[in-house]
DNA sequence: GCTATTATAGATACATAAAGTCCTTAATGG
DNA sequence: CCATTAAGGACTTTATGTATCTATAATAGC
């Protein structure tokens, strides 16, 4: 099991925006060159930000992204969620009358896992980054 | 980001070698049955339960499958892991010299849910069944 | 030793999702 | 009006999971 390579360069992209100006958008062909990807294809993966809630997108001249909300507000899991989405990692197979403990203990594991990528901050990344990488 | 499907069987499987007699095997038929699914699939994935040293297999008559430790030392971690691999959840697909600060936040997080995974037992769950299911 | 039983392994087929491209449309600034 | 930039749809390619079938090897019981 592995999250997707997408995730990978929505958190670098994101981690760019938070270390970036926040009044300037950034525009998509800017990062994709900083993250080595065709800018169509990280395209997609920014509109879900946008659609997560977590950046803006200005379309025309001079547009481009950038946060929407304060950069300490911005977790690890909500830049994760927003590309993986919000399914539990196990679903039961089976149909054993009420709810599986199997999958009552997976859960809890990963709630864990949940707290603290919620914890982590993106900002908290960006402060021990040596330049605007 | 989801477990495969064949984790759940795993689960499941091991759930039952846990809750019957340690001393009889269990084979591949009984077990497809009593969770749905096909004989020769199932097979493969009780052939990674092996190769991961979690049970042991007899061929020929009377054989089947049969737990290698004691009951209380086989975690979820286990089992999953024989399954799904131990492969990191991020690989960082950006070039920039050291180790990742996204990867590591990723990875601690991971290791957070490893250790919950691991502390829970399968027998715990298999005491809270009502029967042998 | 012979036979039935049971796990192992390889080849193969199918479905689904991820990764990536191309083209069109829409919106904004100058 | 025009250049710029994001959004969205259609499509291709590739990889992985799911699953089946067949053949082989090993074991128990007679």
């Amino acid at each position: 099991m592995k999250y997707s390579q997408a995730t990978d360069y929505a958190l670098h992209a994101m981690l760019y925006l938070v270390a970036s100006a926040p009044d300037k958008p950034v525009g998509v062909q800017q990062l994709a060159e900083k993250l080595g990807v065709s800018p169509t294809y990280l395209s997609k993966l920014m509109t879900k930000l946008v659609k997560a809630g977590l950046i803006v997108s200005t379309p025309g001249a001079n547009g481009g992204y950038r946060l929407r909300k304060a950069q300490d507000e911005i977790s690890f899991l909500h830049v994760i969620q927003a590309i993986e989405g919000t399914a539990s990692l196990l679903e039961c197979s089976l149909d054993h009358g009420d709810e599986c403990l199997i999958q009552q203990v997976v859960l809890d594991a990963e709630r864990q896992m949940e707290q603290l990528l919620a914890s982590k901050k993106l900002v908290d990344v960006a402060r021990r980054l040596p330049a605007t990488d």
